[in-house]
DNA sequence: CTTAACTGCTTACGTTGTACACTAGGTGTA
DNA sequence: TACACCTAGTGTACAACGTAAGCAGTTAAG
């Protein structure tokens, strides 16, 4: 699971050039690449393994290896093939370009759930990550904030998204993996339930009562639109303190 | 990797009752987690093997399966002593319980890097994530919430700090594997900075030649921050408009 | 003592990524 | 044409993983 990191860098950026000699490839990275996408969407991140990838292209396990250096290097040629599906983020406000580059994010992430469980090691980014994140940037390029600020305000609105994809990813995992989907599971857990008790989890309890369980308020819509609002009054208020690490004070 | 999940609602919520006949054990549940524990802490949850926690035990692999049915329960049984090491949040205004649930939270994770990357799958919560999850939706109780407000609320910041954790929690694992702190590591991407030329990455370059990268705002406390403002504006507005999913309407 | 319950160990199996050595197939040069 | 050389894909093999099955030794209850 190691990787040549410079090697991946190539990988990425650096499209490989066609043999001149030797027999036609019936494979290609991009066939192969394509065909895992295939695979991780159906099944999982899980059951991507290099011979189910192998078979659905009527190959071997090992086949793969003429087109791709390992399976480390294929995960990281998944992730900038879906980053770019997305679109990037246009010129506009700041407010809209914003909004849009976390609906681009959230769209993916439904699409590729299995996206955030592999940003896990230090991946290298590829070029289509890249000019998104760079686009996104520009979003926020003509407010006169500091370049960190300009990173900062970015991220911020990246964790959020990333932290409710995350959410979703697991419960899409989850129904897939136990074939139930996450009402009915919760509605078997009475094991569970008992130990609901008012002394024990009193907000619990109420908010079960009110019946606050049982239709959330959608996650990604009402907490993107706190995040923006908190990023607008940080954006449009006369002074704004920095906050930095104490390395950099 | 399957479990039975009712037994693991049964290893959680309710302690197993001593064994009154056989051998006294040299092991037992919670010195098996508290082992567990230590080498996830260690060496990264990748590291986390049934052989290794033995290893560290004294004992072979087979052993711990007297104390724990398989690894996706030790797991569960991981995550709630995790959430036992953190304070409940204290009752107070609104703003400031928040913060406190949010710097726990923040806290636990850069103790315990590997927590966020077992949240993976449907996993049975245990009394202390519990309870800890009760006292914050407490923090936002007497505003005059819906019950889903109340959810939503606390469930934004959930998701703010899962998002930056992970990002910590990335780096960490990435700095572990590798042994290369994240700056030296990006130094000596010199292949992938050819890249970064203006025309494709304009952003990008403008950033980094205002060095907008060397020295970033730390992102969970401008995050926090941002979050919470946005927060407030919702709370404190005299309309809320409730975001519900199609679902519910 | 006998017996049942319990602890911990040994062995073994299937699954994973992938190193290594191989055959079959194609292009260039002599 | 003949040969050298590269290349595509295969087959085998190995170490590490979770864990099922069965066994040997230990202790308290009857």
């Amino acid at each position: 699971m190691k990787s040549d990191r410079d090697r991946s860098v190539r990988l990425l950026w650096e499209p490989p050039a066609e043999p001149t000699r030797g027999p036609k490839a019936a494979l290609s990275q991009s066939r192969v690449v394509e065909a895992a996408i295939k695979v991780a969407d159906a099944d999982g991140i899980d059951a991507l393994t290099m011979r189910r990838v192998a078979e659905t292209l009527g190959n071997t396990a090992m086949s793969l290896y003429r087109h791709v250096p390992g399976k480390s290097e294929l995960l990281d040629l998944m992730v900038d093939a879906v980053w770019g599906e997305t679109e990037p983020t246009p010129k506009g406000p700041w407010r809209a370009g914003l909004e849009f580059f976390a609906r681009q994010v959230w769209a993916m992430y439904r699409a590729h759930p299995w996206m955030l469980q592999l940003t896990a090691s230090r991946r290298i980014p590829g070029p289509h990550a890249m000019t998104r994140q760079d686009a996104a940037y520009a979003a926020v390029s003509e407010l006169g904030l500091a370049a960190e600020e300009i990173v900062a305000v970015v991220t911020t609105v990246s964790h959020f998204v990333d932290g409710v994809g995350r959410t979703m990813a697991d419960r899409v995992q989850a129904e897939r993996e136990t074939g139930v989907s996450e009402e009915d599971w919760w509605d078997g857990r009475e094991a569970l339930w008992e130990h609901f008790t008012p002394d024990r989890l009193p907000m619990m309890t109420h908010i079960w009562n009110s019946g606050g369980f049982e239709c959330l308020l959608d996650e990604f819509e009402f907490g993107l639109a706190r995040v923006l609002d908190g990023l607008a009054v940080f954006i449009e208020s006369e002074e704004r303190p920095l906050v930095r690490p104490q390395a950099c004070l």
